[in-house]
DNA sequence: CCCCATAGCTGCGAAATCCGTGACTATTGA
DNA sequence: TCAATAGTCACGGATTTCGCAGCTATGGGG
């Protein structure tokens, strides 16, 4: 059973030889990919009508997007209901190999979010926290202690606007 | 996708009093959280097994938690895979009123992801777009060209690492 | 203290959904 | 031409979902 992260792309070695593993979704696919943003628990029949597939072609097809990581079906929550009063962003610079500290970061719980970027900042990172004290000491102790860090900046967050999961739906 | 907070709560952007919305968050509830979060999909009467609740019990109070939302159950994909070529962070930074800029960022479609943050930038704003021509367009276009918006600063993505939807589950 | 209202849980069918399977149709490649 | 593969459909039986009625606590009024 795989858990909670899409990206690893990996799974499938022999897709990657294609280069493009988009290829591998259709537009049925992506429409099935829609109606499952707009609702996770949707019956299979309903999007089936929706798309113009049977129930049972919808169900294989779904089964293989979670299959090759393409889709994941979860809930998600918002975290300030949940007991995480303090977000941050925080912007890394590294020096030398980013790897390994990317690999650091990946491994902390208090990190939901992990990006290599090009620009000031090499890395990327959200940080999820329960209050002040805990998000002090994530970024203090433990990020900014990791081997090859060089400079962090924080943009704690003050408040959140918008959060979508529609791509595809445009 | 990412980050994950609902959100989608952009309806009423006003609802920035949170009392103790955690009050209204039980463990049975979080456990039931925890559940969705493995599987959006899981049969009440699984989760109810795991939780110790009825499966009806347990249906009503995910209703519950859907209708406050608190938590929504959807398929979060990965966007290299989905055809979106192309994702940047980009902070900006503000003259006057943050309100106006934040609204009109909620309401572009590429903007996956809006948070006002204290910091050097005023806000951060995650944008997903097919390519280059895209990407280039959205941020030098259309966010810049905003009224009251002074700077902005991008941080192409390279490479995702990590993304999780595992809060509450620690 | 009693009574009522509300909220939450349980159990139980009936209806709907899920899931495995076998057959059918293209498409591909030897 | 003939497999072999991939994708789809159709059809039960098992499972799940759903609506409802009943039951139990809790919390005010009166």
């Amino acid at each position: 059973m795989h858990h909670g992260v899409v990206a690893s792309r990996s799974a499938d070695s022999s897709s990657s030889r294609h280069g493009n593993s988009s290829s591998s979704i259709d537009a049925v696919s992506l429409a099935i990919i829609e109606q499952l943003q707009e609702d996770g628990r949707r019956p299979y029949a309903a999007i089936g009508k929706a798309v113009g597939l049977s129930e049972a072609a919808v169900r294989q097809r779904v089964q293989k997007l979670l299959d090759q990581g393409v889709m994941q079906i979860v809930a998600v929550t918002d975290p300030l209901t949940v007991g995480f009063r303090r977000q941050a962003m925080v912007g890394i610079n590294v020096e030398g190999d980013l790897d390994p500290v990317a690999e650091a970061l990946t491994a902390m719980a208090e990190c939901e979010y992990v990006v290599m970027t090009a620009g000031s900042f090499d890395l990327m990172v959200e940080v999820v926290c329960e209050d002040d004290d805990h998000l002090l000491e994530v970024i203090n102790k433990r990020i900014r202690a990791l081997p090859g860090v060089r400079s962090t900046e924080s943009f704690v967050y003050l408040k959140l606007k918008k959060q979508t999961y529609m791509w595809g739906t445009r």
